[in-house]
DNA sequence: TGGATAAGTGGGAAAAAGTGGTAAACCTCG
DNA sequence: CGAGGTTTACCACTTTTTCCCACTTATCCA
């Protein structure tokens, strides 16, 4: 189970620390892909493999579903993590998380999501203000 | 398992080089084809049999499905791999997916597709435009 | 609190990938 | 049979990537 905030930096060459917290469980090699609102998710190779089965079940004879399936697989790779738990961020991936110099990664269950750290601020107030309305439904869900 | 996306040039010899991430999956000899959507795909042997058949098999009136395998496997070329990773795109594959020296190559699960990079970005970027279908989406495949 | 250890960041050298070009082999056609 | 053009194989250059090491900052524990 992957959780926490931690505040990191792409360097110039593009690459990235993950959380020592994340790295025994992540394996040494993750898969990093497009995540929702933006987001670069990481994930292990197990995990993708799941996702992959799903996108590669819908049927090829639907160009909606040729499009969202090269969205996905052309927007994924396969990454090793090197010997001191760095990850390798491509262009692509970058440019659709928005990526600058600082970011953050946050885990949710079982992967990470790698935000533009400015935007993980805006929608972790975003959530934090919706806290109150969440706390009920779980209340009312028999949760808390 | 291919996935990710690369920038590369059609040289005016009409040599293009593989990703090297795809080279060891793709081996020595590879089928270039006409794909669905103007796409020039780029398969291993074994890999186009499977996915000419599952198209084919696609029943649409016999009438059509014998013109679109007339299609398919006239529009296939099996190209040698040279010592450095590079195919020969032959010219009514250029002319198919309108190829200019700048072309796009994506990984596709279980083949990759040559673009013209333009024709590329623009597809892309529709799929984009539809935050809520991926999303939509990606909840019914259970991968949120 | 101070020392030790681990985590995160940065940079340089070596290796690989991508591109372009040249020369030899081949084929075609007069 | 030879000239012209095309194709193939090989070589060379440039840029990018990878790997390794070093430094700084943070964390932990006595």
């Amino acid at each position: 189970m992957l959780i926490g905030e931690f505040a990191h930096s792409l360097d110039d060459k593009n690459r990235l620390s993950l959380p020592a917290k994340f790295r025994q469980e992540m394996g040494k090699k993750v898969v990093l892909a497009r995540g929702l609102d933006h987001s670069v998710t990481i994930s292990t190779v197990e995990e993708w493999g799941k996702i992959a089965k799903k996108l590669s079940e819908s049927s090829m004879l639907q160009a909606d579903n040729r499009n969202f399936n090269r969205f996905m697989f052309s927007g994924a790779v396969e990454v090793e993590v090197d010997s001191i738990g760095r990850v390798l961020v491509p262009d692509f991936l970058k440019k659709w998380g928005k990526l600058g110099t600082k970011v953050a990664i946050i885990g949710v269950q079982n992967r990470a999501e790698i935000w533009n750290e400015d935007d993980w601020r805006e929608r972790k107030a975003e959530v934090e203000k919706q806290a109150d309305t969440l706390a009920e439904k779980l209340g009312q869900m028999g949760i808390l």
